[in-house]
DNA sequence: TCCCAGGTGGGTC
DNA sequence: GACCCACATGGG
C-alpha cells in the first residue's frame, strides 16, 4: 500500500466529486471522518480528508496512476489568473466557490459510455446505471483483501456485448447507442468533434464532454441545461468563451459547479 | 398524477 | 438552417 499527501490548497476533491465530470467518486463521512472512494477503469484508491492534506492511500502500483487522473502535475495558476483579471463577477465567484477544481483525466472509454448515458438523465440515475453496467460487466476489485467493487469494463471487455446483456440496466432508450459505441471501430472513436458526432446517440453536448473528460481537450466545451440557463440568465446570451481561449472547458466546470449547486432545489439530492 | 433529468434522432417547414 | 416531439426510466 502506498500512502501521498497532496496540499488541499492546490486540489478540491469535494468539488471535483460535486462536479458531474466523472460518476464513480464518492465522499463519505462517519462522525467527523471524511474520505473519499473513488473508481476509475479498474482501480481503486481511498482518499482521508485530514485537515489542510489529503492522504492519498492506494496499491503501489497505482500511485502514477491516480497522480496523472487528478491531473496533479498541471499547472492551474494562469487558467486562475486570466479570471481574476477579468471584470467578470460572475465568474470570480464561480472560481472562489470551486477553487482547487481540475479536469481529471479518465480512460476514455469510460467517458463514452458514462456519457453517453448521460443524455436526457440524472445525475444519482447515470451513477446508478454505470454502477450496474460495471456489477455485468466488469471484474471485481480487490482492496486490501476485501472486494470493495467492480471495474469498469474496458473496450474490449464490452466489444461483444448483445442487446440481450444490456437489458436491466436501467439504460432505457440509450441501449441501442451503448451497442453502438461497444461495435465501433478504432477509427470512429477518434478524439475529434466531427469523427465522436457520427456515433448514434452522441450529439454536441455528449461529443464535447467526451473530448473534455475523456481525451483531456481543455477547450472542449459541453452545453448542457445548465450552461444553457447561466449563458441566458447570467450573462443574457452575451458570454464570449473566446476570452478564454484553449480552456473553455475548466471556465465551463467552474460555472457549472457553481450554478447548479447554488440554484438545485435542496429537496433534490446532488448525488446519490 | 405530472414534471424533470449534464440530449439526441428524426421528422417537418 | 430553425423549430417540434418522442424517446426509457425513476425520483420527487
Amino acid at each position: 500500500m502506498e500512502e501521498y499527501r497532496i496540499k488541499k490548497s492546490s486540489v478540491n476533491l469535494h468539488a471535483i466529486a460535486e462536479s458531474g465530470q466523472c460518476f464513480r467518486m464518492h465522499e463519505h463521512t462517519d462522525g467527523d471522518k471524511i474520505w473519499f472512494d473513488v473508481f476509475s477503469a479498474d482501480k481503486f484508491i481511498q482518499i482521508f480528508d485530514e485537515g489542510d492534506t489529503y492522504l492519498l492511500k492506494c496499491s503501489v502500483t497505482d500511485l502514477k496512476y491516480w497522480i496523472y487522473y487528478f491531473d496533479l502535475d498541471a499547472d492551474y495558476d494562469y487558467y486562475y489568473a486570466v479570471i481574476d483579471a477579468s471584470r467578470d463577477d460572475f465568474l470570480k465567484t464561480a472560481a472562489d466557490y470551486g477553487r482547487g477544481m481540475r479536469i481529471l483525466n479518465q480512460y476514455y472509454w469510460e467517458a463514452i459510455i458514462s456519457f453517453i448515458i448521460s443524455q436526457n438523465n440524472n445525475i444519482p440515475r447515470i451513477q446508478k446505471i454505470i454502477e450496474a453496467l460495471c456489477e455485468r460487466f466488469g471484474s471485481e476489485i480487490e482492496y486490501e483483501g476485501k472486494i470493495v467493487g467492480y471495474s469498469f469494463p474496458s473496450r474490449r471487455e464490452m466489444k461483444d456485448v448483445s442487446m440481450d446483456q444490456l437489458q436491466g440496466l436501467g439504460l432505457g432508450y440509450r441501449d441501442k447507442y451503448i451497442w453502438s459505441a461497444c461495435h465501433a471501430k478504432d477509427d470512429e472513436l477518434k478524439p475529434d468533434l466531427d469523427t465522436l458526432l457520427k456515433l448514434n446517440g452522441v450529439g454536441p453536448k455528449v461529443a464535447n464532454c467526451i473530448l473534455l473528460y475523456g481525451f483531456h481537450h481543455m477547450y472542449a466545451y459541453p452545453v448542457d441545461t445548465w450552461v444553457k440557463r447561466i449563458e441566458a440568465e447570467v450573462y443574457h446570451g452575451r458570454f464570449n468563451k473566446c476570452a478564454y481561449r484553449g480552456f473553455e472547458g475548466f471556465i465551463q466546470q467552474l460555472m457549472f459547479y457553481y450554478y447548479r449547486h447554488c440554484n438545485d432545489s435542496p429537496t433534490k439530492s446532488l448525488s446519490k
